[in-house]
DNA sequence: AGTTTGAGTTTACAGATGTAAACTTTAGTC
DNA sequence: GACTAAAGTTTACATCTGTAAACTCAAACT
């Protein structure tokens, strides 16, 4: 299971190309630049680039064979979910985040199982949540609210 | 209530910029610059570079007011933050969604209000949730799984 | 009215990103 | 062993971002 960590962010073309090879487990440029060029109107080229920036970056690793190479994740598919989406919310007001999800959950289609789950997660975060946020998006010492 | 719609993305440093003004309702260059500089090691022109892509992209408005502007968010907080968050789900592998919606949870404060509100949107939407959500990570036509 | 000063605008520039052609190398093929 | 074709590498280039200096212009002060 890869678990490297990797200080580089993964680019949003670049992730189609991670979750090719996620998916797969492992794959050669073939196998990607195919499928990929299936779900984008990316020329084989363009893909090749993707794939050389996720090796330099440490995101891919890969194993010679013959004449070519099997690439494999380093990174773990979602721990980089994870910090993206943290990463994102980091970004937004802290009185507002809790809203962003209800929003976001709303939009999203959610098997029972992760809903069960997330029920479950939520009450009991309920036992120790605060009653209120703050704002967050002033310097310290000021106070506002969205 | 600003609900103008934007088509180009803003950016994290412009983040930083929207979240003073959505937070103050309106403000003058020197009130942006003053706050932000307070949050970032940034340069008075760094922070008004920022504040005019912002004009330049629609998503901030101005009306002169002696020597200077008056700057409004000319689109909603709440909006830009589901349109943010949504954009980063849809990069991810719907199969998994449901597991990044935990992992960030769990990393997130929220107010008991806000996770009583989502425990009831769960609930509601487990009762036309599908017992499992596929990953949609390959192309048409081919099957995979994280 | 002339000068100062700060607000906003223009220009700058390096690195990241999307997109891709050209080139090199080498494993297979004949 | 020479040739070919595909894999991988280099180079390319426009746009976007982060970061900021320089410049312009008009409001406010003297």
């Amino acid at each position: 299971m890869p678990t490297t960590e990797i200080t580089e962010t993964i680019t949003n073309a670049e992730w189609c190309v991670m979750r090719i090879v996620w998916t797969l487990g492992q794959a050669d440029s073939h196998t990607i630049i195919d499928l990929v060029s299936q779900q984008h109107d990316w020329k084989a080229a363009t893909i090749k680039t993707l794939i050389g920036r996720l090796v330099k970056k440490g995101a891919l690793a890969t194993t010679k064979n013959g004449r070519q190479f099997i690439y494999t994740p380093l990174i773990a598919e979602q721990a980089a979910m994870d910090t993206a989406l943290a990463g994102q919310l980091d970004q937004m007001c802290a009185m507002c985040r809790g809203q962003a999800f209800v929003n976001a959950i709303d939009q999203t289609e959610l098997s029972q199982d992760d809903i069960q789950e997330l029920i479950q997660h939520l009450q009991t975060k309920l036992t120790t949540a605060p009653a209120t946020i703050s704002c967050d998006c002033l310097p310290e010492g000021y106070e506002g609210s969205c």
